[in-house]
RNA sequence: GGGCGAUUAGCUCAGUUGGGAGAGCGCCUCCCUUACAAGGAGGAAGUCGCAGGUUCGAGUCCUGCAUCGCCCACCA
């Protein structure tokens, strides 16, 4: 076998993968005979390109998934594309402005159409990167959430609630996104602190005379116009003769406002005194519907100054900024405007377009969140959902608790209609089909004339019944009776509102069973300097670029290797990647190594006879089972981390630098191929949902059975031999040979140069081979046995130049004098002996006691080298 | 304003139930030894953020503080 000295992944993964996905093994059918393992794949966005932080979140459900199909399990990982609402339209409103035309010009269905065509081209853009970084998701299954049977159990599922009186239709204070041209949800509301103005305008008492008044501070200047009262705290002693009086509204007087009293006002803040202004202000909505106060409105869906409820004067027509400004200029020349002063403060923006959102009164539709909120509370306290980093769930609960209605209803073309109709006398009418509308039109209005309504649904309606809607729901398929609920649901910390919270919900209504136990929570991705990855920042490391140049085994490896169980943040560099490249390079040679045994391997994967099996065999053996084991609990618990580094350690520190080394000598040369072959290759198995490709590539070199290693067996730690006792005596071979090295070097000796070696006599011949192997020396003389063969480890000793060697000696004994010095100090305190563990003190005095016999040899050989001297 | 996380070697991070401070990278020295220089061997390097407390004993438990970060929130 001639294999190039570089492994090249550029070569290997796009064969392997095509393969892979040409033969199906990423593909299965229900089984109820076996355990399910599902994941849901959040759907990423249509508009999408994976970038670090989709590697990170996805590359663990892909380790997930192959780890448990390699277990037996009826393992299967969904899926899918989310048409991400707001985002698609907004990239096509930017595509017909650069051709000079509005949505409007090209009409609705045409502008769907467009939609649907643009999603069809670049749509798939993602699923080639997944395919390029290894990911392995059931292809054939691979859901729309525009596809047809998804809008259909959308539809059911309006409907369903809307017959439950869950869903309904209300004018309240929605969150308008200027940008977007539609509103969107509390979730999608990102606080952004910006610098701003405070300022403190005199609301007066008489329009005839400005100088006395109440004032009120207020950050938004140009709401005044729909101000309905002022409110001060019922207890504000400053106020209280003033409560009931009512003052002129600035800047136009014509109308006054009562002074009313409300328990939502913060006397220490700003002047003490709050305008309310209902119909723009979530506090101030609050207080008018406390105080039934009017709500007139004098911003419009295009922010600008409407003069539809109130008189707004000169400001009609005016952009909300420009109106803003203007009325500041004429407060400060009608001498109302008191102070201006610098403040920071968090303003609501919409995270979609960015734009400062806007409250407006609307009419919309909700869904009524706390009868679904309640049962998703209970399934988390009673822990039959739980999240991993345990602490995200009182996110969750926090969330649920104080959930307000979910406006669903969104102004934008592409997504969901909603199926509602209108008769001529605003009845509204919600049903699965037109069909179905104009029959209960027909029998409950005695109308056929209705009108459909144009809005479309928050993309998040949609994600949220993603669990059981890609299943087949509402149709009673296998996949829904197999794969419902699914076994984990990986995602990014900053969705679990937007998304895992409305799943449970609404897994819970309709499938009356939450849709997954475990939530695991990924980190969000930050360069070495701790700064977030952006785009903007222009510290993006792009996960394809990275396959290119180091192979995707290495990003995956990479990234798994820098993750932390309980950590939110995921720090990442490049030079990890380059790291990991070198990794499979050495996988790749110890291969090499391995297939060029001139003895060849064996066909079979059978041991040789336990009593044939040398040290170095007995040891690596018992490393590999521990290592399965690991591994399990591992994967098990979610620890990417660890398992991603336990691979590493086994394979590089242990297989390659110590097993390997160990059978290039003699005594090793009998049971090395049939060892060599049987750890190798169940180290593939172990590494595959790591690093897919390599492992495959290797296993397939090596005697195998089966076709693939994608669906090969996890290696069974119960078929595996373990030898404890040879294991520990090996390890004290590893300390002996590193401190014949560390000796070696300290003489400033090459590895060349052999060194003499004083082995006690009863140690093995195995071992003294080893030995010479391991370090390159020769053994010129045996000395006087040990007690025990640890004993005698411990006295092999380096024939060394005598000016070194006493140099060496002093170095040693005074390193041994402190630790003794250290243990008499400590069992000399009489309350550590009296008060610590039993064990604890034995082990102390041993330890103690090991030094002390440690020390008078190194005096008694420095002794001797003087006497020689 | 509230909640949460982090702080250990120059960098990124481990340190399971309290019991002799660890790894990788980087750096320095030596070695192109017939799997691998994308490699091997060795080495230097830390007042474990600060201050208290509990304990025979604290990187580990408790309290406070500092710095960085994340999330939530109606200071207009």
């Amino acid at each position: 076998m001639d294999l190039p000295k570089h492994y090249d992944p550029q070569a290997v993964e796009p064969r392997l993968y095509a393969r892979w996905e040409q033969n199906g093994y990423f593909h299965e059918e229900p089984d109820p005979a076996r355990p399910p393992f599902i994941i849901c794949m959040p759907p990423p966005n249509v508009t999408a390109r994976a970038h670090l932080g989709t590697a990170s979140t996805f590359t663990p459900m892909d380790v997930l998934t192959r780890y448990h199909r390699m277990l037996g399990e009826n393992a299967d990982w969904l899926p899918g594309v989310d048409h991400a609402a707001i985002a698609t339209e907004a990239v096509l409103v930017k595509e017909l402005a650069r051709e000079g035309v509005r949505r409007e010009d090209l009409g609705r269905n045409r502008f769907v159409e467009r939609a649907w065509e643009w999603s069809r081209t670049y749509g798939g853009a993602i699923d080639a990167q997944f395919r390029r970084l290894g990911f392995g998701p059931d292809w054939q299954r691979s859901r729309f959430t525009m596809d047809e049977g998804l809008s259909a159990a959308v539809v059911r599922v309006f409907v369903q609630l809307y017959r439950e009186g869950l869903i309904y239709r209300g004018t309240r204070l929605i969150n308008w996104d200027p940008g977007s041209h539609s509103t969107i949800s509390d979730a999608e509301l990102e606080y952004v602190e910006r610098d701003g103005q405070l300022w403190r305008i005199r609301y007066p008492y008489s329009k005839d005379d400005s100088s006395a008044g109440v004032e009120i501070a207020t950050t938004r200047p140009e709401t005044m116009l729909a101000d309905v009262a002022v409110a001060v705290h019922p207890k504000d002693p400053r106020y209280a003769g003033l409560i009931g009086r009512s003052v002129w509204l600035p800047p136009l007087f014509d109308r006054a406002v009562p002074i009313i009293a409300d328990e939502a006002v913060d006397p220490e803040f700003g002047t003490g005194a709050v305008k309310v202004t209902p119909a723009h202000d979530p506090l101030d909505y609050e207080i008018g519907t406390r105080n039934t106060l009017a709500m007139p409105s004098v911003i419009d869906v295009e922010a600008r100054i409407t003069g539809a409820d109130v008189p707004v004067g000169p400001y009609v027509g005016l952009d909300r900024f420009d109106a803003r400004a203007r009325i500041v200029d004429d407060l400060r020349r009608l001498g109302l405007l008191i102070a201006e002063t610098p403040h920071r403060h968090a303003v609501a923006t919409s995270d979609r377009s960015g734009d400062i959102v806007e409250p407006l009164l609307s009419l919309q539709w909700f869904v009524k969140a706390a009868p679904l909120a309640a049962p998703a509370l209970e399934a988390y306290r009673s822990g039959r959902v739980r999240f991993v980093p345990e602490r995200y769930g009182r996110t969750y609960e926090q969330w649920l608790e104080n959930i307000r209605d979910w406006n669903v209803s969104r102004q934008i073309w592409w997504g969901h209609q909603l199926p509602v109709w209108y008769t001529s006398a605003g009845d509204e009418v919600v049903a699965e089909s037109e069909q179905e509308a104009l029959e209960i039109a027909q029998r409950t209005y005695g109308t056929r004339e209705l009108t459909r309504d144009p809005d479309t649904l928050d993309t998040w309606f949609s994600s949220g019944i993603w669990p059981f809607s890609i299943l087949g729901w509402p149709k009673k398929s296998a996949e829904l009776r197999c794969w419902y609920p699914s076994q984990a649901m990986i995602t990014g910390g900053d969705i679990i509102f937007l998304w895992v919270a409305r799943m449970v919900m609404l897994g819970i209504h309709f499938m009356g069973k939450v849709p997954f136990p475990d939530v695991v929570i990924t980190p969000l991705v930050f360069d070495a300097a701790g700064r977030k990855m952006s785009k903007s920042l222009g510290n993006a490391i792009d996960p394809l670029e990275l396959a290119e140049r180091y192979g995707a085994d290495a990003v995956r490896f990479s990234i798994l290797r820098q993750m932390r169980l309980e950590s939110q943040e995921l720090r990442y560099q490049e030079s990890r990647a380059h790291e990991a490249r070198n990794f499979n390079n050495k996988v790749w040679n110890a291969t090499r190594y391995v297939l060029a045994l001139p003895e060849g391997l064996p066909r079979a994967m059978t041991l040789p006879q336990p009593s044939s099996l040398t040290l170095a065999d007995r040891w690596i053996l018992t490393r590999y089972r521990d290592t399965i084991v690991r591994m399990g609990n591992l994967l098990d618990e979610y620890d990417f981390g660890n398992a991603a580094e336990t691979m590493w350690r086994f394979i590089w520190y242990e297989f390659c630098d110590w097993y390997l080394e160990a059978t290039k000598a003699d005594v090793n040369r009998a049971t090395r191929a049939p060892v060599l072959s049987y750890v190798w290759n169940g180290a593939m198995r172990l590494l595959h949902p790591i690093a897919p490709f390599i492992s495959e590539e290797v296993w397939l070199a090596l005697p195998h059975d089966g076709e693939t290693i994608v669906t090969a067996n996890w290696p069974d730690p119960l078929e595996v031999p373990t030898f404890e006792s040879d294991a520990r005596e090996f390890a004290a071979l590893q300390r002996a040979v590193e401190r014949i090295r560390n000796a070696r070097a300290e003489m400033g000796l090459t590895p060349r140069d052999h060194v003499a070696l004083d082995v006690p006599a009863n140690v093995p011949e195995e071992v003294s081979a080893l030995l010479v192997l391991l370090t390159s020396a020769s053994i010129e003389r045996k000395g006087p046995a040990g007690e025990s063969i640890g004993d005698a480890f411990s006295q092999i000793g380096v024939r060394t130049p005598h000016g070194l060697l006493a140099e060496r000696y002093r170095k040693q004994a005074a390193q041994l004098r402190s630790e003794i010095d250290r243990g008499e100090k400590k069992l000399r305190n009489e309350a550590f002996v009296a008060r610590a563990d039993a064990r604890v003190v034995a082990k102390e005095r041993e330890k103690l006691e090991g030094y002390r016999g440690e020390l008078a040899r190194v005096e008694a050989a420095l002794a001797k080298l003087k006497e020689s001297a």
